[in-house]
DNA sequence: CGCCCCATGTAAGACGTTACATGATTGA
DNA sequence: TCAATCATGTAACGTCTTACATGGGGCG
């Protein structure tokens, strides 16, 4: 029914795990918990309630597979809609904002971004990236400079640890950048 | 009244500012809006009902002040048992579940640590941190030599930015430790 | 037969977001 | 006097966490 509506991160996760291959919710939930996106709650009361409101927005389809000697399962399928909006989620460009509240958000659609998008989109949400990152890193240092000289160790180092944290990002993006550039191909 | 509830980040946040420096709900907004601590939110619908609930726990209080010519606001202390709940939340030791999920909440901790627990208690937290990361981060890189070969860039790529921010996040603790122990002294 | 894993869900409660509401004071 | 800022809150809404509930199937 109603799509126009924001969808939360783990919603793009399951969305983007979906897409690779269509899957149940305990399927889902293994992925969560086994592998290293372990920063997505594997719990049944976070997944099963986000399937649901994916497939009221039509953005998933479920059907439910029962065969003898076989448990009950319901495996879900992206629908056109909701690779749309996949790739609208994934495509657009980088915002402060999004860097400033951590980079899981951003990880997660370049993780995807190759198998939805294609490489050439995939190299320009770098891009993207890398454009933040350098105005950010260099407003942070100017913060740094601009730091109380008598405050507490801990908080000035502190403070140096998120400087450090978005260099390593940008360094990884550029490093990222020549990587994908030196074997340009897939599909757009 | 009921005290042994868990806090959220949020909670704690306050809780250590306010130890700083007494403060009313809206100083407390700025601080989060102007200053870098903008992961966490300042938006009144969840300052002020944070502020409640630790007042309610009886970990801060709060005093109306009102003179002529000033408006009205009210100023929040941290009681005793505040103190004691935000030394314990900040000494705790380092766990790996903490640093799965993002090394905001640490480096939050460590950024109080000095004024609240003393130097030789940050430093602790600091070595608590190295050896769960030392962990994590071979663990992380046992993975990403196991993940499969047909898989494609971006995951990849993707998987070794979690990697190396981990990476140097420990060489940031190693450089603290060095700077940290160049200079002891402190409070206990 | 009993236990554990598969597989799905629901219910209660806590928390944050967004938006709204109020009123006093400062400055143009 | 009008707008902006100071300062405090509330209400509705959505989401996540934790815990509970249910049943079939494989295995010892």
């Amino acid at each position: 029914m109603s799509s126009p509506k924001q969808i939360p991160a783990l919603g793009y996760a399951l969305l983007g795990l979906l897409h690779g291959k269509p899957a149940s919710g305990y399927d889902l939930r293994k992925v969560f918990s086994s592998t290293s996106m372990k920063s997505y709650s594997d719990s049944p009361g976070a997944i099963y309630p986000a399937l649901g409101r994916l497939q009221k927005q039509e953005l998933i389809r479920g059907t439910i597979e029962e065969g003898a000697g076989m448990r009950r399962r319901q495996v879900f399928r992206v629908t056109a809609k909701g690779l749309a909006e996949l790739k609208k989620w994934i495509a657009r460009p980088v915002t402060r904002d999004e860097i400033v509240r951590g980079p899981q958000e951003f990880i997660l659609r370049f993780a995807f971004s190759e198998m939805v998008v294609g490489s050439a989109a995939a190299i320009e949400l770098l891009h993207s990236l890398e454009g933040v990152l350098q105005e950010y890193v260099t407003s942070l240092n100017e913060e740094l400079k601009a730091l109380p000289a008598m405050m507490p160790a801990s908080g000035r180092l502190a403070f140096e640890c998120g400087v450090r944290g978005n260099q390593s990002l940008l360094e990884w993006t550029r490093n990222a950048l020549t990587t994908y550039e030196g074997k340009k191909g897939g599909r757009s």
